[in-house]
RNA sequence: GCCCCCGUAGUUCAAUGGAUAGAACAGAGCUCUUCUAAGGCUUUGAUGUAGGUUCGAUUCCUGCCGGGGGCACCA
């Protein structure tokens, strides 16, 4: 089964885990220097203790002195040297030395008792490695994906999906009570026209794409058809007041398909929401406010009911909440859904997870927000991913020019199943297999790059399934696991541990919680997508360059064995919380 | 015109104001009689432009050039 848990046991068996502390190294660090910093009366300085790009610098490196030292005008050299100094006095075991280098570094080597330990802990934390108790007790909320019912969820919708499910989850490792929202355009002008595009033609609907395709039609027809673009406004009102036998049985049909349709991608995408939020209900409820708050915030102006956003401030501009027609449009929804969120579940955080398409509304809706539910418009986070853009161009729905998500899965599905088939090694469900390797592939391809930019789309470099890409992190782990599925043999055989052999791998695996610290501080994902890939890189090497079990030497083995089961356990956790597959074997 | 966002190798992306700007793909050349070659090794190659702040700038500020988005009833 999972070779990497049971081989865990057994490794701890044999160091003594005294002292493996679940405190960061970083943040020890970062208290001590205060403490300095306090003890020579020096003044408090903004300093950092980071990871220098280069392991022969340290495993830490603070640049204190360089700070402390210009306000002090001294000699920043001399300063380093004198801190140093002092924080020498209390080393503890846990570093091997203290230098101080070059413009005024100060330079912090990790033992190797420490290092070897950390592996230790690595595997004893387990699936719990990486979290942390920060958020403890805060309520959040994320809302993503937002796909519509009665039209395609497309790869924007995947983009919000991967980036939204990614920031669930980092919030949950970081302690917070995580619920996901998802919100959706249930009634409005684009179903009606699904709708009577179906009534109109007779055509059955059997299935979500049948919905999809009627929206389509109906939408052409909209546009260039006077009598057609007629009946959708009527079938639009029937919609909302349900007065037509017809026309809601059509509207539930087209609606149950689409959503159970969605359902079977979000599986796919290992998504589940706690929370389904629809327009018919945020839309009256943010109309109320908005009636509520006129003429004292909002303000009528030929006859629609706007916010004046470059009164309060010259970055922003007016907005239209309630249209002419008396119907509100999406701030004043949106408006509506932070309260009914807040009045469902309590939230301390509101993440809403969009395209960025929308920024610029967002800014004067969360500013119209602050005048009225200052304290829910505090709490609120707007997160924008980018746009998908093919090489050729922009996706359009007008045209037809769109790629469906499951159309992409799909695709995606049967190249890894070209290779899957092609290989020799003996894989017993190679479909579901495939799947997670496409799903793996796509989101690795969105999550690698920090959210609110753009994807140029490229088909063929875009999921690779060599370098940088999901498939790389699930093919590490896999040959990982592999080696450790062999080592079950050679468990009798471990002995104690020896002087380890220490390697760039331990200097990298204990930083995994601040990584998943940071990826909350920074709000980004692919950081998380960085550092695996880097310790993914780390293990293949180390695994062409050595053997791990090699019988003839069976404490280094054991070590390796650790080492290797570690590894495993933080590519494990890694992808978890990137919401990517994990397969044992592949 | 005004407001936001963005310009890093041929390409797609990294880099909490720090040390020699990292990867991957593409190109050239190696590598399975050892545990998964979806791997590993070697090699070419980049901060749009002009200033400023700083001990130190891809990062902060200003101008210019280039790309994207937004600027009243679609989301």
């Amino acid at each position: 089964m999972r070779g990497y848990e049971s081989l865990a046991k057994s490794f701890l068996f044999q160091i003594s885990l005294s002292s493996v502390s679940l405190i960061i190294m970083k943040e020890k660090l970062e208290a001590q220097i205060k403490d300095v910093l306090n003890t020579l009366g020096l003044p408090e300085v903004s300093f950092v203790v980071e990871h220098p790009a280069d392991l022969s610098h340290g495993d830490y490196s603070t640049n204190v002195a360089m700070l402390a030292g210009k306000t002090q005008g001294v000699n920043p050299l001399e300063l380093a040297e004198k801190i140093a100094g002092v924080l020498r006095q209390n080393q503890s075991d846990s570093l091997s030395q203290i230098i101080v280098a070059k413009p005024g570094f100060i330079n912090f080597f990790l033992s190797n008792k420490f290092l070897v330990e950390s592996i230790g802990g690595i595997l004893k934390r387990g699936s719990k490695f990486g979290s942390n108790d920060s958020l403890a007790g805060q309520k959040t909320i994320v809302e993503y994906t937002d796909a519509n019912p009665f039209k395609e969820m497309h790869i924007g919708h995947l983009m919000s999906n991967a980036i939204g499910e990614s920031f669930s989850r980092i919030y949950k490792w970081n302690g917070a009570e995580v619920r996901n929202a998802c919100y959706q355009g249930d009634k409005g002008i684009h179903v009606a026209r699904a709708v009577a595009h179906k009534l109109k033609s007779g055509i059955e609907w059997r299935n979500a794409q049948d919905v999809a395709a009627s929206y389509a039609e109906g939408s052409k027809s909209y546009e260039t058809e006077e009598v057609f673009k007629a009946f959708v406004v009527e079938i639009n009102k029937k919609i909302y007041d349900e007065s037509d036998k017809e026309v809601n049985e059509a509207y539930m049909l087209g609606r149950k398909l689409t959503l159970e349709y969605f359902e079977a991608i979000y599986r796919k995408l290992d998504t589940k929401f706690d929370h389904y939020f629809f327009e018919s209900t945020t839309g009256e409820f943010g109309k109320a406010i908005v009636h509520d708050n006129t003429p004292k915030i909002f303000e009528e102006s030929e006859g629609a009911i706007v916010y004046h956003g470059e009164k309060r401030d010259p970055a922003l501009h007016t907005r239209v909440f309630i249209n002419k027609e008396g119907l509100p449009t999406y701030e004043a929804k949106e408006l509506g859904l932070a309260k009914i969120k807040y009045d469902i579940y309590p939230y301390d955080i509101s993440i809403v997870v969009t395209g960025n398409e929308i920024n610029e509304y967002f800014r004067v809706l969360l500013r119209a927000m602050k005048e009225i539910f200052p304290e829910l418009a505090e709490k609120t986070k707007h997160i924008s991913h980018g746009m998908l853009r093919l090489p050729t161009g922009k996706m359009s729905s007008r045209t037809g020019d769109v790629i469906t998500a499951e159309w992409l899965i799909n695709e995606v599905k049967s190249k890894v199943m070209e290779k899957l088939q092609a290989s020799e090694r003996n894989i017993e469900n190679k479909d579901e297999l495939a799947e997670m390797v496409a799903v793996g592939a796509i989101k690795y391809s969105i999550l690698k790059q920090t959210p609110g930019r753009d994807i140029i789309f490229d088909f063929d470099k875009s999921l690779s399934f060599e370098g940088d890409s999901g498939p790389y992190l699930q093919y590490s782990f896999a040959r990982a696991n592999s080696v450790l599925e062999r080592a079950k043999d050679l468990e009798a055989k471990l002995s104690k541990a020896g002087d380890m052999e220490i390697g760039e791998l331990h200097r990298m695996l204990y930083r995994f919680p601040e990584i998943v610290k940071r990826s909350l501080l920074e709000m980004s994902p692919n950081m998380i997508v960085t550092y695996l890939t880097e310790i993914a890189s780390m293990f293949n090497k180390f695994y062409a360059e050595n053997i791990i079990l090699d019988e003839k030497n069976p404490e280094l083995s054991s070590q390796r064995i650790a080492l290797t089961s570690a590894l495993a356990r933080v590519l494990k956790n890694g992808m978890d919380i990137l919401a990517i597959p994990s397969p044992l074997k592949m």
